[in-house]
RNA sequence: GGACGGGUGGGUGAGUGGCUAAAACCAGCAGACUGUAAAUCUGCCGCUCCUUGCGGGCUACGGAGGUUCGAAUCCUCCCCCGUCCA
């Protein structure tokens, strides 16, 4: 069998290590995923994210159906071939796009209609057609299509898009079940219900009896707040079998991972560290680094002095604003390098912390640490968290 | 020496009598960003005062005068810059 989730250990938390093998290779979790919508995380080659260590990465259905087409992409041997990644791939549905286009989509029971963002073109997308879709790309995990909705959104509507994405998962798995290969794909279903337990409770129950091998929460962290997205987390992770991995979609802050972990999370990815990046804001253990400030104009120090990043090896933060106020493209390569190693730093220390059974203890720790703005008085005393 | 054209806030550059502290863009300052329509978007960007308000005062469109209730805008002279002619 190519696929195999185990869980090594649970922390007192509920927080698991585990180990999730796929036909392109084994993924530590709790993992973090780099978001590659593209088949590119933006500014970073394929090396150097071999190099930072990352063992999984995010791709997107929509994104690639668009452009270049899934089946350009089947024809170079796949996504993985395609952009010489030879490690674990997942790619996401569109389900986010139904939310983040919702200005140029219209969606019925049948599927979601868009307009193209690029040419005004226009493009159907049943749960049917991102199961074939992501067939073609050949990632390692695909997910199936979901209508993701505004956490705020009334139970009303809650309801309504829960019931269309449960149809829509039953639709896909039943699809996957003819056309794919599971030896090869994973298929993963996404817990929709917005800031509804019942909802949520119903959602996961009625997905798991479909009996899918990895399980998604989708629809959290978009204005919610933190404690909501935790509460409805562990809602939903309670509800799934501990024996299949699960994945929250979209998350989170640097500060805010660890949290999620602890309640049973195992995978997760976010654009915050890419696009971030690319706008200046750097990730420290010493809090958030707004590297246009003019007080870093003259600063000769790392972004990071605790940081090993290959950015923090050889620059400084007066160089770094440099590139990034004069819109090089280094600068962003050099954030993005740095955001990403820090990403994977703290899903290291994490898994490490619950090995050592003390989750709860990091937690508390990286949100004093991390919460808080470096200014030009320097980063204060304090080495990194010790576990 | 002469003929045109032009001098506007840090920059480029609109604006030809009141709606103009002066468009727009850039630069600068600050902020946002959570399964990427994002190398994007938002706010500020003359000085000053306060009861921070579509608030008051002051200064400002090369310089100095003038016309006018009112001038970046009209007139006079001067100073610069550009092009062309001697």
């Amino acid at each position: 069998m190519s696929f195999r989730f185990e869980v090594l250990k649970t922390d007192p938390s509920g927080a698991r290590l585990g180990r999730l093998e796929t036909p392109h290779g084994v993924v530590e979790t709790p993992a973090f995923l780099p978001v590659g919508t593209l088949a590119t995380v933006k500014s970073l080659t394929q090396d150097a994210l071999e190099d930072l260590g990352a063992q999984i990465l995010l791709a997107n259905t929509y994104h690639l159906h668009l452009r270049p087409g899934e089946e350009l992409i089947r024809e170079m041997g796949g996504l993985h071939k395609f952009m010489s990644w030879p490690h674990p791939i997942l790619t996401d549905s569109g389900g986010y796009q139904v939310f983040s286009l919702s200005a140029i989509r219209k969606i019925t029971d049948e599927g979601v209609t868009f307009r193209s963002h690029l040419d005004g073109s226009e493009h159907f997308l049943s749960p049917e057609k991102a199961v074939e879709i992501q067939i073609a790309l050949g990632s390692d995990i695909m997910m199936v299509l979901d209508e993701c909705i505004e956490s705020s959104s009334a139970e009303d509507r809650a309801r309504a898009a829960m019931i269309r994405t449960l149809d829509w998962a039953r639709r896909s798995f039943v699809h996957f079940g003819h056309r794919g290969d599971p030896s090869r794909q994973m298929l993963f279903g996404i817990v929709q219900g917005g800031a509804h337990r019942e909802l949520r409770r119903q959602c996961a129950e009625e997905l798991v009896a479909l009996g899918f091998p990895g399980y998604a929460i989708g629809g959290l962290a978009v204005g919610e707040p933190h404690e909501v997205t935790c509460e409805v987390t562990a809602e939903v992770a309670s509800r799934l079998p501990s024996d299949r991995p699960r994945y929250l979609m979209g998350v989170g802050r640097p500060e805010q991972i660890a949290d999620y972990v602890a309640r049973g999370v195992d995978m997760m990815d976010c654009v915050l560290p890419t696009r971030s990046a690319r706008h200046g804001c750097l990730f420290t253990w010493h809090g958030r680094l707004l590297i246009k400030n003019v007080c870093f104009k003259n600063d000769a120090r790392p972004i990071d002095p605790d940081c090993e990043c290959p950015a923090c090896r050889r620059y400084s933060r007066a160089y770094i604003r440099h590139l990034v106020m004069s819109g090089e493209m280094l600068g962003a390569s050099l954030g993005t390098l740095h955001n990403i190693y820090f990403y994977l730093d703290i899903m290291e220390k994490i898994r490490k912390a619950i090995r050592f059974g003390n989750l709860l203890g990091f937690c508390s720790d990286l949100q004093a640490r991390l919460a808080g703005r470096v200014s030009e008085s320097g980063v204060e005393s304090g080495a990194k968290p010790s576990v």
